[in-house]
DNA sequence: TCCTGTGCTACGATAATCGAAGCATAATGC
DNA sequence: GCATTATGCTTCGATTATCGTAGCACAGGA
């Protein structure tokens, strides 16, 4: 154990926030490195450990194992027989994603579109 | 200039993806630190560089110029007369949070009734 | 001129993340 | 029994991101 920062838990005060608000707490979680990845590429169903690593694009282990942790200390996230899976909750929160998907081909079309700049 | 790592954008290859889908691109941005938080923080309309440092606990200047940067090279933020505010697209992203909002809630009803661990 | 507020930079200190190697266990094949 | 493979996961040194404080340059206002 690495004893890093206390994992964000909504009651509790998070990073930047002593009010300790449910939504504060959310994005201090989803506010770290890998963490909105992780519950991405478990959409479409469980991974096991180093499948998951690698959809991650080699996210190194003793990081992810973290990130495990942390959503599973908070229920967005279960490890069962075919791997790590997202529970009820977790799911839930990804749903609320797919506009976020949708959005992003949006956006992508309007940066494409406005500038022709990068590459 | 700090020379960091390059401003994700969609199209580019980003972080632990070399397909540059763009949903990949927004979660490299959007799990950065203090990203979400500086989005959220700007709801209810534009904020002078200092009170939005206050506003996201603190956070140091130099990281807050940071994403200020990557978010307005992403056309989602833009400094104006009033300070900085989202753009059209900036608001469009943080209405898909509003459900995250209150999704947040029901999440911390849920964790607080199910179990009774910590403080 | 002296405040105050602005956006922002510099820089040393600290914490998070990386990258690679490896451990312990369990299942499989021989 | 013994090697092989795959599993979840740990360790550790190196790198990177973030922190925290101080301060600069500019623009009013008094």
């Amino acid at each position: 154990m690495t004893a890093s920062r206390p994992i964000p838990r909504p009651g509790r005060r998070v990073r930047g926030s002593a009010s300790g608000r449910p939504v504060m707490a959310l994005l201090d979680l989803l506010g770290r490195r890998w963490t909105l990845r992780v519950i991405w590429e478990l959409r479409d169903g469980p991974l096991v450990f180093r499948e998951l690593q690698a959809r991650c694009g080699g996210i190194s282990p003793s990081v992810l194992n973290t990130r495990l942790s942390e959503l599973r200390e908070n229920r967005l996230l279960e490890a069962g027989e075919a791997g790590y899976a997202l529970t009820a909750l977790g799911v839930e929160l990804l749903e609320l994603f797919g506009p976020v998907d949708r959005w992003a081909e949006r956006w992508a079309a309007a940066l494409g579109g406005a500038r022709r700049r990068g590459a």
